[in-house]
DNA sequence: TCCTATCTATAGCGATCACTACATATCGCG
DNA sequence: CGCGATATGTAGTGATCGCTATAGATAGGA
């Protein structure tokens, strides 16, 4: 609709005065600390630096804001994890990665604590139903990923044959949303460590050879 | 105040029309529900059938209203931990019991999904620091109880030396949590054991002695 | 220059928030 | 009975909620 052939759209009206894309990042940002329903739109624009007009202009409406920025933070966030399965070389060694990451992400400093994907849709009330099942299939996406990778291993005979592939993706993905909640109580990376290495005691043993 | 001796007050004015521990009680499952921020006091008085004045009366505030639901909440849930702990002859059986607890009650049909504890300050603004608070610390008792449990076994010889304790204590702390938010995700009773029985996989285990 | 299109800031919309003033009702006590 | 004390229902309070009407500012195209 806006650009016709290769080149960039040159719109009519007055430009925008405003990083749109920065203004998001910021979005992303409120959102994070303190979920949906608890950030308020004039939370949402005094940390934009924008006015509310310009927030609808560009954004629809707090809800739109809202999945717009779950959709930008799970892109970014699935690009490490694509990264972490297709490079370790076992479906073990995948979820050990990705549980180290997480320990060292979940309470990083440069950003928010816990993930967006997990907290930020706790407590809603009933007129937030949407946003909740939008994320609740963002959960369940994660999972069967997982759980994909997980099946892969599985493939080429890593793991004991009556394997539940579905329970060990759910376990793990169990372990992270738990992370998710002690970083938001204040554990620290080391903590977090501890507890995904903890966790790696669980993966299936194969049956000794006699 | 109320009592001079041993027999039951005698309030002169007129008689409370509600029972206030019922009142409580459903304040108690609204709260579960939503949480304490998106649980507003019109939410409240219509499930607990009065109006705001008798609320205010009866429980002071809605923040004092909730904490006195958390505090009721948690004495019964206490009641539950404290005779597994009690009963479980071993650190290992007892946090075995307290998984499969868990499993059951965290998507029982009887009553709201997931844990009033671990759930209901997620998404909060600035103005609940004090309730948040609150629950941060009693979620940190509930982690020293279940520590204090596993100690005992350890000064019984059932783990090895090294084990560090308070890393276990998380460990388990991290996948109740995380449990917890797979219930509220419509995880059954069926996979949550089996999420929990995966856990048991991470216990310690002593060494072989040859 | 003028028109149209788009963005901007101010200011305020109706609805809901947590909470309460007020008058009335209902108790124990004398 | 009357009096003090407490609870109750009605009907609001000011503040904030998500959102927008309106008018002025700033661009391209004719």
């Amino acid at each position: 609709m806006k650009r016709a052939n290769g080149k960039q759209a040159k719109p009519r009206g007055r430009p925008r005065s405003f990083d749109r894309d920065a203004a998001l990042e910021r979005a992303i940002d409120v959102f994070w600390r303190h979920g949906y329903e608890a950030t308020s739109v004039s939370d949402l624009t005094a940390a934009m630096d924008i006015n509310p007009p310009s927030l609808y202009a560009a954004f629809g409406d707090k809800e739109k804001l809202f999945l717009e920025a779950v959709e930008r933070y799970e892109q970014q966030r699935r690009q490490t994890v694509t990264k972490v399965f297709d490079e370790a070389p076992t479906a073990k060694e995948a979820v050990h990665r990705l549980l180290r990451e997480a320990a060292s992400e979940l309470a990083c400093s440069s950003h928010p604590r816990g993930c967006l994907l997990v907290m930020s849709d706790t407590n809603c009330s009933d007129a937030s139903a949407h946003v909740q099942s939008d994320l609740a299939q963002r959960r369940a996406a994660m999972k069967a990923s997982l759980k994909a990778r997980i099946d892969r291993g599985a493939a080429a005979g890593e793991l004991p044959r009556d394997t539940d592939t579905a329970a060990l993706a759910e376990f793990y993905s169990t372990v992270f949303q738990g992370m998710v909640m002690q970083a938001r109580d204040g554990a620290t990376p080391k903590r977090l460590l501890a507890t995904a290495e903890a966790a790696m005691r669980a993966w299936p043993r194969s049956v000794k050879r006699s």
